[in-house]
DNA sequence: ATGCCGTATGATATACGA
């Protein structure tokens, strides 16, 4: 099984991007974020062609949205009302080998990485202390769990590109990282990127727009995760993330990561 | 971490991303 997770940044402006990358990848599970489109305005035609025959898909106008598409059904499970925000940032769906994946998009938290001061950090720190506690009571050894997508935080040092010089910035703060620490130990989850990339190593999925040449100055953040509870941990086999998708003409600022797992759903 | 780019929207400016 191959599963891709993508912030996609508008799928409606990205749809020749989605024909290359399961052109290229050809993944059986597709876990999106920042669709940006309501329900009914969704592309769906354009993944049904590739034959994704399973979606679920939740959106809003704008802003955030997630979608989940597969070559096998599954069925949708609860998502709670975070935050007590219906701002469209989780699905999970379950494969009949009992798999669920989990999809989120985390809030990004604005420019201050204070919560008395910007309303948007406390609801990224609300967020994550919400879902630790979630998965803290579904806590069971036997579960099959993934949990992918746009976690909008860069734990290790080598998640971006100078420690020193973003530890006050959003997204590599210590409050951040202290609180995506307790949500991946309300699991035991496995940061499965870090299988395969030592935290020695540089590992990015996100470079700004803004830079002249993103390659060339390569100042990435590991931003999108794909992580996987302990039952799953021997069936992880191989993971990259795909630079040339984020180097096609107008393409997302997020890169997909791809983990290739031995697993049937 | 400055940069000034990209998305969306009853929109020719503004909110948001990170």
């Amino acid at each position: 099984m191959r599963l891709v997770t993508w912030n996609i940044n508008s799928v409606r402006a990205r749809l020749a991007h989605v024909e290359k990358m399961v052109e290229s990848h050809n993944p059986d599970v597709i876990c999106l974020q920042e669709t940006k489109v309501v329900d009914n305005d969704f592309p769906m035609k354009t993944f049904n062609k590739l034959g994704y025959e399973y979606s679920a898909i939740a959106g809003q106008k704008s802003y955030n949205g997630v979608a989940i598409f597969a070559r096998s059904p599954f069925t949708i499970e609860e998502s709670p009302l975070w935050c007590s925000k219906d701002d469209k940032r989780h699905l999970a769906v379950r494969f009949e080998n009992g798999t669920i994946i989990h999809n989120f998009y985390i809030p990004a938290g604005g420019d201050v990485p204070d919560a008395e001061l910007n309303d948007k950090f406390a609801h990224k720190l609300a967020f994550i202390d919400e879902v630790t506690e979630w998965f803290t009571e579904k806590k069971h050894p036997e579960n099959k769990f993934i949990l992918v997508g746009d976690l909008n935080i860069a734990p290790l040092e080598q998640d971006v590109w100078s420690h020193k010089q973003l530890l006050k910035v959003v997204s590599h703060t210590p409050i951040e990282v202290e609180y995506l620490n307790r949500m991946q130990a309300s699991h035991d989850w496995i940061d499965a990127m870090r299988e395969f990339v030592p935290a020695t190593d540089p590992l990015f999925s996100w470079w700004s727009y803004r830079a002249r040449d993103w390659r060339a100055s390569n100042k990435g953040r590991r931003l999108d995760h794909i992580w996987v509870t302990p039952a799953l941990k021997q069936s992880l086999k191989s993971m990259f993330v795909d630079l040339d998708i984020r180097g096609l003409e107008k393409p997302s600022d997020h890169a997909p990561v791809f983990m290739d797992f031995d697993l049937d759903l």
